[in-house]
RNA sequence: GGCAUCGUGGCCGAGUGGCUAGGCACAGCUCUGCAAAAGCUUGUACAGCGGUUCGAAUCCGCUCGAUGCCU
């Protein structure tokens, strides 16, 4: 008996990816895990297009709507879950499948992040203050000081990497570079990667359809009860935002669900960026036949036995 | 037909003689715990033709087009 396998199903937003999985799953009869960092959350469901009850039945599904929106989890914790998650299921299955379009989470699992020390959240909170009431040339004069290497290769104009480094920097009294690279994680499973792929068209008419069936579902009533929470990190996601600038008056509807669409096409290119980076993944054809894509799978799978 | 106003890159939009505004979109890209986030890069466009000038998107003329008003 080999090592186990992971097989991940990604591509861009509304390409067919939760149909695939199910499907596949149900070919092997094994589990599926989500990698998408926006369907933990249970307090949305139709701007997040979570998985039907009808195909959540025809599939286990892991990590699907497990969150609320008012906790704090991170990609870290959830790398961590979804390997402890990962080493039951091979318990019982030679393959697992992992779905999602959230490019950072799947390498989380696949490859792992270096280990950092737990940082007080306060330091964060602190640090967008200090942004905001500072500007970003006091975050980067201080990275400049507390890591110099770190600065040297960041996008500086970028406040986000840089809060995250300083909090490190901040939280441990050492550079963040410090921790990085220091060991590559080995998984005890192998990994194959399927990237669903359509013309640019394709994808941008289905993105067009999904919104306007969204729309159709409910979201607008979804998004108006979070309004409350609107400014939790969970909700800084397409659909639900450029509803809550409608609620604010400064949108009309028509306006607000075309600027989803927009929002909706920009993510979707920028996954197209993410996952181009890794060389491993396998493009599949967004209408290929089941028997297409297993052939695929079964040809990578012999590939990696001789690894 | 007459009079008036206007015509700037895919869109919006500043600029009334000289150092290629700017915004948005498109496209490309970056990424080790906020990631559906955040950030970066990229267009010499001035309706057409002719003239004035060392130099015109900016001034003059004609043509075309748009809009408004008048007969």
């Amino acid at each position: 008996m080999g090592k186990k396998t992971l097989l991940v199903v990604t591509g861009p937003t509304g390409i067919g990816k939760t149909s695939l999985a199910i499907r596949l799953a149900q070919h092997y009869g094994t589990e599926i895990i989500s990698a998408d960092s926006r369907q933990f959350y249970r307090e949305m469901r139709i701007g997040t297009a979570v998985p039907t009850e009808d195909e959540l039945k025809a599939a286990p599904h892991h990590f699907i709507q497990h969150k609320s929106i008012h906790d704090a989890y991170s990609v870290g914790d959830f790398e961590r879950d979804a390997l402890e998650r990962l080493e039951e299921l091979f318990q019982d299955h030679d393959l697992v499948i992992m779905v999602g379009g959230s490019g950072l989470y799947i390498d989380a699992v696949l490859f792992g992040f270096d280990t950092f020390p737990d940082i007080d959240p306060s330091i964060r909170v602190q640090l967008n203050r200090e942004l905001r009431d500072k500007g970003i040339e006091s975050l980067q004069r201080e990275l400049m000081v507390s890591d110099p290497v770190y600065a040297e290769k960041v996008d500086l104009q970028n406040p986000h990497r840089l809060i995250r480094a300083l909090e490190i920097c901040r939280g441990t009294g050492k550079p963040y570079s410090g921790y990085l690279g220091r060991k590559k994680n080995r998984r005890p499973f192998h990994s194959i990667i399927l990237g669903l792929e359509a013309p640019r068209e394709v994808v941008y008419g289905r993105i067009e359809k999904r919104v306007d069936e969204m729309m159709a579902a409910g979201l607008l009533e979804e998004a108006r009860d979070l309004v409350p929470f609107q400014e939790l990190n969970a909700l800084q996601t397409v659909g639900y935002r450029e509803l809550f600038t409608h609620f604010s008056g400064e949108y009309d509807l028509e306006q607000a669900v075309r600027e989803i669409k927009k929002n909706s096409r920009r993510y979707a290119k920028r996954q197209g960026t993410w996952f181009r980076r890794n060389r491993e993944v396998l493009p599949v054809p967004h209408d290929a036949p089941l028997k297409e894509v297993l052939a695929i799978i079964t040809r990578r799978s012999k590939e990696k036995q001789h690894e």
